[in-house]
DNA sequence: CACTATTTGTAGCATAAGCTACATTTTGGT
DNA sequence: ACCAAAATGTAGCTTATGCTACAAATAGTG
């Protein structure tokens, strides 16, 4: 199980689609906890404006990935290393967020942009963003 | 058949999966006709690292919307949507990796990354980049 | 407490893309 | 021309995500 991208098996196609699944998840899920206190499958459809059937086998997949903890009927919570996934990929969203409002594209288009591209971005690229944003 | 992205009725993830899939192919297959005069399946698996499997469904599909042409044993070829939309993301593409070369990320990353990046960059952003690339 | 509305789960179907195994067609070499 | 190698196609299975329809649990209201 490891998310090399270029691994041996299965799957494929750059980083993963299932793995920009979770990121985005975990990433909704932590922001609704920290605005609601709680999240629930329903404040996932909103956001993501799919069905809750949809919400509901992904978040089966993450949490047979280790990432959330999830109970019939009642609110998702994040495990620890769904925490830090969590953490990781909003600090790499807001990082692409300011880079490309530093760069000069409106806020609500680099807000949609800014979904599209976190999970494309390298660690050097990144860093060249950030660093960008920050001093030049 | 809009490719509006939030569409009405099936499918989502922010501008289809399908639409990248489709892009990187005509791209790849006109990168192929460029440099060999003949697009074959098992060139697209080769510089797509899958089986000729894999290489062969899609292409179906990228036939059934009418952007490829193809028949069996055959090489492949590009209709002129299929071409139209290959120039257009040779040029998306292109914008995105000159922005990132001078940007400041080296050859090879800025490469890999802008492969993922392209899908996902709204025209005003690319844009934005142009103009970075540019005089500034 | 009961009844309804909301939320979540399950069943079952679709499409896309991945694979292996096996069949068929083309190509290449003698 | 023939036979083996390489290239494609087909069948059939997997996982992931999307949906609708229907069932079950929770919550809200009188």
């Amino acid at each position: 199980m490891k998310p090399t991208s270029s691994s041996a098996s299965h799957q494929r196609t750059r980083k993963d689609h299932a793995t920009e699944a979770a990121e985005d998840y975990v990433e909704a899920i932590d922001d609704v906890l920290q605005s609601k206190g709680e999240c629930r499958v329903d404040d996932l459809r909103k956001h993501f404006s799919v069905s809750h059937v949809t919400v509901s086998r992904v978040l089966s997949r993450l949490q047979r990935e280790g990432l959330v903890r999830k109970e019939a009927y009642r609110p998702v919570t994040l495990t620890k290393k769904g925490k830090r996934l969590a953490d990781q990929s909003r600090e790499r969203h807001q990082i692409v967020l300011e880079f490309l409002k530093k760069l000069g594209v409106s806020e609500e288009v680099a807000e949609m942009d800014a979904e599209g591209i976190e999970h494309h971005v390298s660690d050097e690229t990144l860093e060249v963003m950030r660093r960008f944003s920050d001093g030049n």
